[in-house]
DNA sequence: CGTTTTTGACCAGCGC
DNA sequence: GCGCTGGTCAAAAACG
């Protein structure tokens, strides 16, 4: 909803992070609205306060802001016709003077002063609900830093309560949980190029050359799965997720191999056979990134395996699948193609979810996955339209504004949802901005778009470790947002929703919080070291 | 020599 | 039933 002078500059978002003129920065910092900065926040407040005090001069300028900032996407046309208007008609009297009557240059005047009037009340409920807004995300964001805190003494706890596992534990073991522990809240996905495949490297994008690398080596932590298995255990894998049937790993090949033997399992039980299904329906849920690479294949923290390549119809790009490696039977797949009509694009899909440990570095991206996963499934179970509604939670909090960068199709055989880190390919930058405080980062000079799913996944992560060491459970109900008629009410729905859940909530402070400190620099995370700092260890 | 990639073959689902 | 398509397998080749 919100429109940021800053980015109607017509240059692209990558164009905008390499050439940041001394007069953007100046821009970004009186007209972008930052609801994560309560000062900020005010400053606006009081300019807003000011600009309705002041006179006539500067309420017009004001107007202009604000029609730029607030009203771009449902009544641009009319603000623009009213300032048109009002400069026509104050330069036109000023320059022009042919003569023209006292009465008609007061009757002039009057209309003006109407039209200025009408324009002063337009613009007192714009700011009113500018006000609401602001106030909202600034309780938003108080209410999620507090929860912040919460979290972060738990983890203290922890660790101090891991100090005595390290005793008794093997030591390489507690390194990796100890590492895990501090380098979690700096990890990013690296959405760039395989940090380990150095045949890629020259290939890499300048987009993608200011993503945030992780320095961390996959930690594996309690990995059940590699002490059992020892050796890989690759191709048709039946049995051992059969046996571990536990919240991560369920097999993602129910339906088309092994539907009779998933019944054969749950005999006698309905409501069994119902879960199966609806987890059957969860492995089949897809999530699709799309993401500018010129790299055959985007870094995402995991080691992949290709089993085959397809031509598939429609698109001259071959289709290749990879299938997760990290684990023996590790269901999780993944399909990467390169866009049809525009082949600077990489679709990479993501079908399952992990049943091993991840990297921090892999964990980010997994998370945001399975989040997507899980939220669009969460919509779909009450109704279909959940999937097409773009109420849509995910669609709503990564996205409130800009239906491109979130879509959620229902048409696909498996639901999938689809994350368009892509600049529109029209350079319609505004896309990039919203009222989102997740997408404002996105919008700061350096921030490249492409970390968005970082974020989301930093804060799931902090999610499930969350609830993978203090007990805490992920919310088992979904997270339901009325559909509402109006955007900006829609997008408060979904604030709202987020912020009810704690677990959400905290997770998302952190990763926001992570990300303020770390573009003011102003992080004294002695983990900073991983920042811009390449893992030759991943390999793809 | 172990691992990964390539690639033709195979299978299942779907529409006609 | 047939053909098309997407997805997967697995042997061979390539790679380090």
């Amino acid at each position: 909803m919100f429109r940021f002078p800053v980015s109607l500059g017509g240059s692209r978002d990558e164009g905008r992070h390499d050439q940041i003129t001394p007069l953007d920065e100046h821009r970004v910092v009186v007209d972008e609205v930052d609801f994560f900065s309560e000062k900020r926040a005010r400053v606006s407040r009081e300019n807003i306060n000011d600009a309705e005090d002041d006179e006539e001069a500067d309420k017009v300028h004001v107007k202009m802001e604000n029609s730029r900032v607030e009203e771009n996407d449902r009544s641009r046309d009319v603000n623009i016709g009213l300032n048109l208007l009002t400069a026509n008609t104050g330069s036109d009297e000023s320059t022009v003077d042919d003569g023209l009557s006292m009465d008609m240059e007061d009757k002039r005047a009057k209309i003006e002063n109407a039209q200025l009037q009408e324009e002063v009340n337009k613009m007192k409920i714009e700011n009113q609900r500018l006000r609401d807004m602001l106030s909202q995300a600034t309780n938003n964001f108080n209410a999620l830093q507090n929860q912040l805190v919460g979290v972060m003494r738990q983890q203290e706890q922890r660790n101090s309560s891991q100090d005595h596992l390290l005793a008794t534990e093997g030591k390489a073991e507690g390194r990796n949980r100890q590492e895990l522990q501090t380098m979690v809240p700096r990890q990013f996905m690296d959405l760039g190029p395989s940090s380990g495949a150095a045949e890629h490297e020259a290939e890499v994008s300048s987009e993608e050359r200011t993503m945030i690398h992780s320095a961390s080596p996959p930690s594996l932590l309690e990995s059940s799965n590699l002490r059992e298995n020892g050796k890989r255990l690759l191709g048709r894998e039946e049995s051992p997720e059969e046996s571990e049937s536990n919240a991560w790993g369920n097999p993602n090949k129910v339906p088309k191999h092994n539907s009779s033997s998933s019944n054969n399992n749950n005999n006698g039980n309905g409501n069994v056979i119902d879960q199966s299904a609806a987890e059957a329906t969860m492995q089949k849920a897809r999530v699709s990134v799309r993401a500018r690479s010129e790299a055959p294949m985007i870094s995402d923290g995991c080691q992949w395996r290709k089993y085959g390549q397809k031509m598939a119809k429609g698109n001259p790009c071959p289709r290749a699948y990879y299938r997760c490696t990290m684990a023996g039977a590790c269901p999780v797949r993944k399909q990467v193609q390169r866009c049809a009509e525009d082949r600077s694009i990489l679709i990479t899909t993501y079908e399952g979810n992990h049943n091993h440990p991840l990297p921090p570095a892999a964990m980010a991206m997994a998370s945001t996955t399975t989040a997507a996963a899980s939220m669009l499934l969460s919509g779909s179970m009450s109704s279909q339209d959940g999937l097409m509604n773009p109420t849509n939670l995910l669609a709503r909090a990564i996205l409130p504004c800009s239906s491109s960068m979130a879509t959620i199709s229902a048409s696909a055989p498996f639901p999938t949802i689809t994350l368009d880190l892509t600049n529109s390919p029209n350079g319609n930058t505004p896309n990039m901005t919203t009222n989102n405080p997740l997408m404002q980062f996105a919008q700061r000079p350096g921030f490249n778009p492409a970390v968005l799913p970082q974020v989301v996944g930093q804060a799931l992560y902090y999610n499930q470790q969350q609830s993978k060491f203090s007990g805490l459970q992920l919310p088992a109900q979904p997270l339901q947002i009325p559909a509402t008629s109006s955007v900006s009410e829609s997008v408060s729905a979904a604030s709202a929703a987020i912020a009810s859940d704690p677990n959400f909530a905290a997770a998302l402070a952190a990763a926001i919080t992570s990300i303020m400190n770390g573009s003011s620099h102003q992080n004294n995370n002695t983990n900073n070291n991983n920042v811009a700092t390449s893992n030759g260890d991943n390999r793809q």
